[in-house]
DNA sequence: GCCAACGTTGGC
DNA sequence: GCCAACGTTGGC
């Protein structure tokens, strides 16, 4: 089981829109960035992840589950680029904001902190467990 | 709205 | 294969 965080600006695609999808889930298209793309490669079924909104917010609002695999990206006229399909799971109880992770010492080498640009990212289980805690869950 | 950081593109 | 130019992202 591996963890990860998924990036979305609100105004885009948000934490409401993914709910309202429901069990069917999303494809998480869009992304044309060769790290997001290879960690979207390396996702399981079953894999979770955090639903993570930049810009407005800056805070995780919920749990998502990687429901398929890897597949074209229906959004790209380009064969390299293929996503995942992503279901949410629940919300949180407290958003965790970017601020609340810069400030908690176990989540000083997480990639939201250090690599704020890259919009899919691998979560480790120990901050996983911090940042589930942090948002009330 | 600005700008720094980063990734990609394309000319050489 | 290098690197300058350009575009995009996202925090502030």
């Amino acid at each position: 089981m591996n963890y990860w965080l998924f990036k979305s600006e609100p105004d885009t695609w948000s934490w409401d829109q993914q709910v309202a999808k429901g069990e069917e889930g999303e494809e998480w298209g869009g992304v044309r960035n060769y790290q997001a793309r290879n960690f979207m490669r390396a996702m399981k079924v079953g894999d979770l992840g955090f639903f993570y909104h930049s810009n407005i917010g800056k805070e995780v609002v919920g749990i998502v589950e990687v429901c398929r695999e890897s597949e074209p990206d229906s959004t790209a006229d380009d064969p390299r680029w293929d996503c995942v399909m992503i279901r949410a799971v629940e919300p949180v109880v407290r958003p965790v904001t970017l601020e609340d992770c810069k400030t908690e010492p176990a989540l000083k080498d997480m990639v939201l902190v250090n690599n704020s640009r890259l919009s899919v990212q691998p979560v480790t289980e120990t901050e996983w467990k911090t940042v589930r805690k942090m948002a009330g869950l």
